[in-house]
DNA sequence: TAGATTGTTAATCGATTAACAATC
DNA sequence: TAGATTGTTAATCGATTAACAATC
């Protein structure tokens, strides 16, 4: 399929899927990189680069069939083939994760939901029983989970990602401030620290160009 | 203090800040470039690069003061002028934003809560009240918000910006698929895409290296 | 065929890394 | 002073943009 994409390219495709969708939903059907280049406000040249590390898509005279085009970059996303996830923590942020996110539209599949907390240990969020921490060993053991959500705070995080990198789970979506690519080699974090978000945010107001 | 400092130094910000927050909690008084790159997997000519575009902030032959960096990103960051802030929608990702995060520490105040369910409206979270959207450009008029978060679905979105741009709010953090950048001139968006970190990570997970 | 638009190569731009003189 | 480490310039690398031949 390519030898070696960019990680610049890789973080516009999930955009490009929003567009594509978008388009298909108004019954466009076919589309120039130019025209799609006006709508998200990058180059046209950008476009046919970036499609064109995965192949040739377009069609010369015509541009892009946009069905064919959102097909193929969910195909490359890897959204068809749904991948085993767990999520730990399912206290505020985690419970807005769970009920809020479609899991199955981004390629993965929620098959489990573990928290520490008495309260919350039984009780049952999108068609799944919350389960205690203490079985996550258990647990991934029996159904081999490939992503991990970590909705939990930085200690929690230490602790338990030691536990599931050695049950086997090689890729993490972290939202905690404990940064395991630090701290293991091969495997995948993807972090997500929205308060830095927030503060860049507040940087660019602060200092208004 | 600086020219025009590129959006890539001023990503990595917030990531500096949170490093020496830790450290200056572990009483480290100094650390040297090189020192910092490893525990931060940069390389030191970046780290030395990145904090000369604000100033001379180390002594060579020492390395940095870590307490006075630490304060300093801050400032740079605009962590102390306290910038208020409304927000709209108090859902599930709302209700977890509010209660799930210090937006003091992150530069602003948060000042006012909004929602259209009449079942939210009336009810209290962190001290505020959640008032009826409708009310939102009396508020505005009265109160001058310079930011507002945004944790309403698409189609809320696009009515509520308007109102909020029209009223004179000029920044928004804003978590729905709705892209203001690209219906207003002269604000300042930082869209946050939960979904587009996922499927990042997913296609990383289906395309090893 | 003529017009349009892609795929792709070449040119430019910006960001990262390396090197080293300045200096604490 | 000698050693260490910064601030800063120069070299490299990668990503974006421009240009154009290929072709539908």
């Amino acid at each position: 399929m390519s030898e070696k994409v960019s990680p610049s390219v890789i973080r516009r495709l999930p955009r490009y899927h929003r567009f594509l969708k978008e388009l298909l939903q108004s019954n466009i059907q076919r589309i120039s990189s130019r025209e799609l280049s006006e709508k998200m406000r990058l180059t046209a040249s950008q476009i046919r680069q970036d499609f064109n590390c995965f192949g040739e898509f377009g069609q010369q005279g015509y541009g892009y069939n946009v069905e064919l085009l959102y097909t193929e970059i969910g195909r490359i996303l890897g959204l068809e083939d749904a991948k085993t996830m767990i999520q730990i923590g399912v206290g505020n942020l985690g419970k807005a994760i769970v009920s809020h996110l479609d899991f199955s539209s981004c390629g993965f599949s929620l098959i489990g939901l573990f928290d520490q907390d008495p309260k919350l240990i039984g009780r049952k969020i999108a068609k799944l029983t919350i389960q205690d921490t203490t079985t996550l060993a258990a647990f991934c053991r029996q159904h081999h989970p490939t992503a991990a959500v970590l909705c939990i705070p930085e200690e929690a995080a230490q602790q338990l990602s030691k536990t599931l990198v050695e049950s086997g789970v090689q890729c993490f979506w972290n939202f905690s401030h404990y940064d395991l690519a630090l701290h293991y080699d091969d495997i995948l974090v993807e972090n997500v620290h929205i308060t830095d978000s927030l503060m860049t945010l507040g940087y660019l107001a602060s200092n208004p160009t």
